[in-house]
DNA sequence: TGTACATCAGTGAACGCGCGTTCACTGATGTAC
DNA sequence: TGTACATCAGTGAACGCGCGTTCACTGATGTAC
């Protein structure tokens, strides 16, 4: 990650620098949050190599891309997976996924921006990969939990799911491009996407 | 917008070449749904002009796409506007408006983007300008009026209409982005968003 | 009615830039004998 | 222990591209006399 002054890599540990293309086009990602920004020549001079080089590693630019969205979506699911692991009742471990779902998205915005904001994702092939399912499949149990325990009345753990999904990726990215307008803060923005739309009477409480 | 034969404009008449380039950029942004292939040079192809002749009417290229995002609120909020203008009680004005949104956003994927997608969105100095605001304006007011006539047991209408802004959005930007999800279709989802975030007991019935 | 001229709409070539990718290469490092 | 050599990690120059922007210009059109 030293820009410029780089030692060659012992003989056998030419991978070494695969890591360091990835930790560099990371790094460009999340300080510009711009997808575009991630050139070839700008990993090259980040890392302190010539851009050729990558291509000992990675087939084209799209392969770094791709790299990183497994990447963030493992750091992702690692965030809220922690998060529910720390909460004990089942809507508290909903709320806490919830909770984290938009720490995450509040504190790194264009790593967040990867996960569900590209361009490409329309053109991707063949089926989603685990990795990139696994945070909605929690959401899903934590709401199925929340009903078998008597604290949700949803008929549709699945659609009201993505429905609380829906709002908190509306809401993450909105509060990141426009942030001049008076947002309700995090915690009370999670009350009402969760109580409303998992069909929960009040935090913490059984509903009927 | 004829692409490469264009007549020369007559005296006093070059300001039509303004339209022109407007409408070839709104096109190109619709096409391909990037900001960045807006470019003066494909602008001008589709115009049948040389690049240089577009500083006669746009400073620079944000100019140009400055006045494609205005364009592109005028439309929206004339969308949502005739849709609320359509309905009869203040449910179904609401819902209206609402579904108004997801239309838009499900028929004009690209138009949409350009309304609450764009990066730069966030280093725009001084006030919104009140055309864009306006759709929201019109959605606390809808959630209003179900208040006072009963409808709605909400008592933040600007709280309770953010976060159904941020459903709709949510839904509207990753139904566009995961084609492949199993996305309930979007009268379901309005009924979950609607019901859930605007206190509304059921659909055009007064709640207690 | 004719003509000189100002103005307007738009052109074409050029600038320097960063890009992805290719190609032939270099030079250090480890290994076989 | 010395040395020839294969291999590995990476380089540097070059390609053609599209970009925003600048500059000096052209030629048709309308107008004043």
């Amino acid at each position: 990650m030293t820009e410029l002054a780089r030692e060659r890599n012992r003989r056998g540990e030419g991978g070494k620098l695969r890591d360091d293309v990835l930790a560099a086009a990371t790094q460009l990602l999340e300080e510009t949050g711009s997808e575009e920004s991630v050139t070839l020549r700008a990993v090259a001079r980040k890392v302190g190599i010539s851009a050729p080089s990558i291509y000992a590693h990675f087939p084209d630019r799209a392969a770094i891309v791709n790299a990183i969205v497994d990447d963030a979506f493992a750091d992702f699911n690692a965030a809220i997976g922690a998060a529910i692991a720390g909460a004990a009742t089942p809507p508290a471990r909903l709320r806490a996924g919830c909770a984290a779902y938009l720490r995450f998205a509040a504190e790194r915005p264009n790593r967040y921006r990867v996960l569900f904001e590209r361009r490409d994702l329309v053109t991707d092939r063949g089926t989603v990969p685990e990795i990139r399912r696994q945070a909605f499949g929690a959401l899903v149990d934590g709401l199925q939990e929340c009903i078998d325990a008597g604290y949700s009345a949803s008929r549709d753990p699945f659609g009201d799911a993505t429905a609380i999904w829906v709002a908190l990726h509306g809401f993450a990215t909105l509060h990141a491009s426009l942030p001049a307008f008076p947002w309700p803060d995090a915690a009370a923005m999670l009350d009402l996407i969760v109580n409303g739309l998992a069909k929960i009477g009040g935090p913490d409480r059984p509903t009927g």
